[in-house]
RNA sequence: GGUGGGUUGGCCGAGAGGCGAGGCAACGGACUGCAAAUCCGUGUACACGGGUUCAAAUCCCGUACCCACCUCCA
């Protein structure tokens, strides 16, 4: 059963083929740091964390690049409106990036190319664009340079949109293009801007523009013909049809599969600053913890609309801790992640263009057999071995480290023991009959947050 | 105007011609001193109107509503 994952430019699920057998090369359209990440922000990252997890599942070597955009008009505007300086924005905005996708269990890339440090292979790309003439500077003298959608006749071809159909941007300037839809690869500096946010170029001191970014750093890290390129569905036009129009111009076979997430709405609407803080990944970490949230994100499919909700999150929590809660009275695990003992039906649902719903639909049929077993006297081991397996391709195993573990052990010892007094003097009036001090304890525990479960062997304690 | 996606039970969320994914919640039963947890059981859901078919949530036609992109937004 080969993995087939659903590719944008043919509109269909394929099997995937990579270039080289064995290895799998994703260029990931990473954020502009000019704000803090919101939920939505981090869907891409998980969606494509979970992709990156199940090719080196089924044996790719995975070369993962996603990149930092840390140079553009809004940063050069929302810098200037903070007082500080654009590079110390970014700095600090990408520092915030990684905690969220850290406090999400989303792995780091192979490497993270900034926008800033390839501006020499963005003007060798725009060189040579020039050169087969598909680009060309702005005759007005601004120090722009255009890319020539009239010279690439497939350009349209990815989103299917004919140039002719394409709206206009209505307040676009025209400036020095030959024709509306023409797009920025270098854009000459202003004299309002910081005099650091510009580099030298053959066409006067400048930056580049937003698409060239990706050809270059993509080409670079990945070669001129890579498999995955992969980003958030806002982003086919016109970023990737840009972009797929630059490299192909420039002589590269780009991309053989692009993948897009879909997004995350709240109220129906497009998450964004105008809405609020309260979606905010560290804000809503206030309410359910990393994986919790994770496994929110990972039940639906990458490629559907998420109204998210807070009572939606909510129950994704409940169903998260079923779940924990099975593998803890199940006892450990053998260490290490096992790919043996994922159930076929989680691999034939994930291999199916990562079918995460149908996926966990396995992992609480797993659960609940396993809890069957252990109702009925018997171990769940082979069960909560498959749990464990699924949880860590989904990356959202409990025991995982990134999710920081035992907080304090001593302060766990001391806790242990405190609780374990409880328990022994609730034990006492069970068996005095003392029902309502018995009760008294339970409800005083719970209060703090100390859920007691009677068991055959004695009472367990968990928080 | 062009392009793409959607509308599934109280809620979330899969599926894509026949066999009721899964979860949350609810109700009944088992277990328990009572609970909790767990197990067992309980639902004739697929926007609307037509059509095709032995069979339609799934295909076709039409209608309504929603959303995204065509602006340097994941």
């Amino acid at each position: 059963m080969p993995l087939r994952l659903h590719d944008t430019a043919t509109r269909e699920v394929r099997d995937f083929v990579p270039l080289r057998p064995g290895h799998a090369g994703i260029y990931l359209c990473g954020l502009t740091v000019q704000s803090a990440p919101h939920v939505g922000h981090v869907r891409s990252g998980v969606c494509f964390d979970v992709l990156r997890r199940w090719l080196e599942v089924r044996g790719h070597e995975v070369t993962f690049i996603r990149n930092v955009t840390d140079i553009d008009d809004k940063i050069l505007a929302k810098g200037e409106e903070q007082g500080l300086a654009w590079w110390a924005l970014t700095a600090v905005t990408k520092r915030q990036l990684d905690e969220a996708y850290a406090l999400l269990n989303v792995a780091p890339p192979t490497y993270e190319p900034a926008a800033t440090a390839h501006v020499p292979e963005m003007l060798e790309l725009i060189g040579e664009l020039i050169d087969r003439g598909h680009a060309y500077p702005a005759a007005d003298g601004s120090g722009d340079v255009y890319f020539d959608v009239a010279s690439w006749p497939a350009y349209g071809e990815l989103t299917r949109q004919r140039v002719d159909d394409m709206e206009a941007a209505e307040d676009a300037d025209p400036r020095g293009k030959r024709d509306p839809r023409d797009f920025a690869l270098w854009k000459g500096a202003k004299d309002s801007e910081p005099r650091t946010a510009s580099w030298p170029s053959p066409w006067g001191r400048g930056r580049p523009g937003w698409h060239i970014e990706c050809s270059a750093m993509a080409g670079k890290y990945l070669g001129d013909a890579f498999d995955i390129h992969g980003g958030g569905v806002d982003l086919r036009f016109p970023h990737h049809e840009n972009e797929q129009a630059q490299s192909r111009a420039a002589g590269q076979d780009f991309a053989s599969y692009w993948m897009h997430n879909a997004w995350i709405t709240t109220s129906g609407e497009k998450m964004s600053k105008s809405l609020g803080n309260s979606l905010l990944v560290p804000n809503v970490l206030e309410r359910v913890r990393g994986v919790e949230l994770r496994y929110y994100l990972v039940a639906s499919h990458y490629r559907s609309h998420v109204e998210f909700s807070f009572e939606a999150l909510d129950e994704a929590a409940a169903a998260y801790r079923r779940v924990e809660g099975f593998l803890e009275r199940a006892g450990g695990t053998p260490a290490g992640d096992l790919p043996d003992a994922l159930p076929d039906a989680f691999a034939i649902a994930m291999d199916d263009d990562l079918g995460t719903p149908a996926a966990v639909a396995v992992l609480h049929d797993t659960v609940r057999a396993g809890n069957s077993a252990l109702a009925a006297g018997g171990d769940a081991a082979a069960e909560a071995t498959a749990v464990r397996a699924m949880l860590g391709v989904l990356g959202v195993d409990p025991d995982d480290p990134a999710w920081g573990g035992r907080s304090d052990d001593r302060l766990t010892g001391v806790v242990d023991a405190l609780v374990a007094g409880l328990l022994e003097e609730r034990a006492r009036a069970r068996a005095d009959k003392d029902w309502a001090r018995a009760d008294d304890i339970r409800d005083r525990l719970k209060a703090a947050g100390v859920e007691i479960t009677d068991t055959p062997d004695g009472p367990t304690w968990s928080t």
